[in-house]
DNA sequence: TTGTAAGCGTTATCAT
DNA sequence: ATGATAACGCTTACAA
């Protein structure tokens, strides 16, 4: 009884009737008198009574609480997820808990021993970058455990996900460069294990093919990092080379301004000898010079949607909520200068 | 008992001991035979027992938990501090719950009602924008409970509080403009009821002071919005006027980018023409052309501290521990080419 | 060395 | 229309 909270106990002493009596009033359950209601309410609302949230979860095996499982917070996209998240789940009174992994797959097996010790009612999963295996994924998922995964996809069956369309996105983005007049178009990768990253790669690829371009392997860069250093240091010999890519498709923003920073060092003029799009649409992206072209990925509306599968499976337990899904999100193009060659 | 989850007493049970020998064998308590501790914790493990969190808080009213009240996620500075939270946090074995506000008063009193209910151990806060009634605040110190107010400092007597050197940082930043040789600047400012915007327009102000320049009161300009189009929109008109700016210290990075986009697009040269420097170093800072200079916040240790100061609250409840004081961050000035001007 | 019982705050069940 | 009691899972005096 922290801080003089008043309890269901304090309000039943005061006004000489049984704690049960009081519960019910609170919630206007049938047989109990107008009066008692009354009286009840009254002195809850003056003792400022707030019901024990801790206490109910422990009775009725429900925190009213979701966790979240993220990589790092301080990414663009992710925040935005979260942002969705925190929405759906207000609206429905849920709280929201949040396990930061830094992309650690030690990190992330403690997140899920904290959430199920806390009795977090379902989960929602971005795993970290390094994540192979899933078993501790699985074996909740074995006890009718509720968890989206979202963004990124486990290797496991049977497991209710919520993605960007990927493979479509790169494959616009690559596209639009061809169109453009670009011909020899370089792309900067994200890490290799992951599902965003071997479909992004295969839309460039398949938009290659379609506009009937060689695929070089040597001009598919993969950068693990992530940073603009990284792909600036990496893009720095190819575009010095002989023969050099003209633009670049990359796997995300960041990766893509660092292969602009490399061109300019080179004195190469954007976007006329050197376009770029990246993904992700950051809120950098716009700013920059030129501004980048940028797939866009509708962060809020997947944080929105994954929420709200979680609390589907939550509330009704059917079996049709936890049935395998992927809800697959569009992705959007944002042409912005640096990949307009004529412009 | 949700997903199988075994308890003490199912340990105690299969044993044919008492639940409170299998707590006592649990924790390592003397005298308890080592032959029965081990037993016990042979089960333990292989039944996968997880003490259940929520019966733990129950019992000791403390939940383990501390609960971040934040304006936006989706921000580079916010995100940032959440980072640094977690991770103490993480280290001393607390759970962080979030709560965004969007800078509604509403949600945020919403926001402190659901910590109450949720027995949350202690409050970090950065209260919305238009908060001008604290009392919500004020009733929980009444009670001795712990909370410490991070970047933005509430108008009550006697709180813990975390903020960097606004003053000192927006100085900074004037002064090297005066000294690049700039002498007509100009200052985008925050949302005029944060104390952040208030010390950082002094801190300009006294630069310019000091500089023996003078102050034009049409040249600060207050951003509430604090996004790139508001401020293009704002700066337009003072640069194209006869009698211009020759660069501007911005309140924040999005703000200065904006004035740069404004510039630009009249055709000004950059740096030369208009200096720039802006503040908190977001992540797209060194991206933009020209890169842009700023006054770097420290947003990671500035979480780290926060909550270090409430773990300190919340174990010791020691009166040292809950004595109004501010703990005050340096900034950094990262010098960019936006703001050199014979560069 | 171990067991018993009460209690944290709430509600469901069974009485009255 | 209201009360008594048990239970959720765990800890901790107090007993034995």
């Amino acid at each position: 009884m922290k801080f003089g909270q008043a309890t269901i106990k304090d309000i039943a002493r005061e006004l000489n009737i049984s704690s049960s009596t009081v519960s019910r009033a609170l919630k206007d359950y049938p047989g109990i008198s107008d009066e008692t209601k009354a009286k009840v309410k009254e002195l809850a609302k003056k003792l400022n009574y707030r019901p024990n949230a801790v206490a109910l979860s422990l009775r009725k095996s429900k925190s009213l609480t979701i966790g979240v499982i993220i990589p790092e917070v301080v990414h663009f996209f992710f925040s935005t997820v979260i942002s969705g998240i925190e929405e759906v789940a207000y609206a429905h009174n849920y709280n929201v808990i949040l396990l930061q992994t830094n992309e650690s797959e030690e990190r992330e097996k403690a997140a899920i021993d904290t959430m199920m010790r806390n009795q977090i009612d379902g989960l929602l999963v971005s795993f970290s970058k390094d994540t192979t295996d899933f078993s501790h994924f699985k074996d909740l998922m074995d006890y009718n455990y509720p968890i989206v995964f979202f963004d990124r996809l486990p290797a496991l069956a049977d497991t209710v996900n919520v993605v960007v369309n990927d493979f479509s996105g790169a494959y616009q983005a690559t596209t639009h460069l061809i169109e453009q007049g670009y011909r020899n178009i370089m792309h900067l990768a994200g890490p290799e294990n992951l599902t965003i990253s071997k479909e992004r790669k295969k839309g460039y690829i398949k938009a290659l093919e379609e506009a009937g371009l060689p695929i070089r392997e040597k001009w598919i860069i993969p950068c693990p990092l992530g940073t603009s250093e990284e792909s600036q240091r990496l893009t720095e010999p190819i575009l010095a080379a002989e023969e050099r890519p003209d633009a670049v498709f990359a796997s995300n923003d960041v990766a893509a301004a660092g292969a602009m920073m490399a061109a300019k060092k080179l004195g190469l003029k954007l976007p006329k000898e050197f376009g770029a799009v990246g993904f992700s649409n950051w809120q950098f992206s716009s700013m920059i010079e030129p501004p980048l072209s940028s797939v866009s990925q509708p962060g809020f509306e997947m944080g929105e949607k994954a929420a709200q599968l979680l609390l589907q499976m939550i509330d009704s337990q059917s079996s049709e909520a936890f049935q395998a899904k992927t809800e697959v999100l569009d992705t959007g193009l944002i042409v912005r200068k640096s990949s307009l060659k004529n412009s």
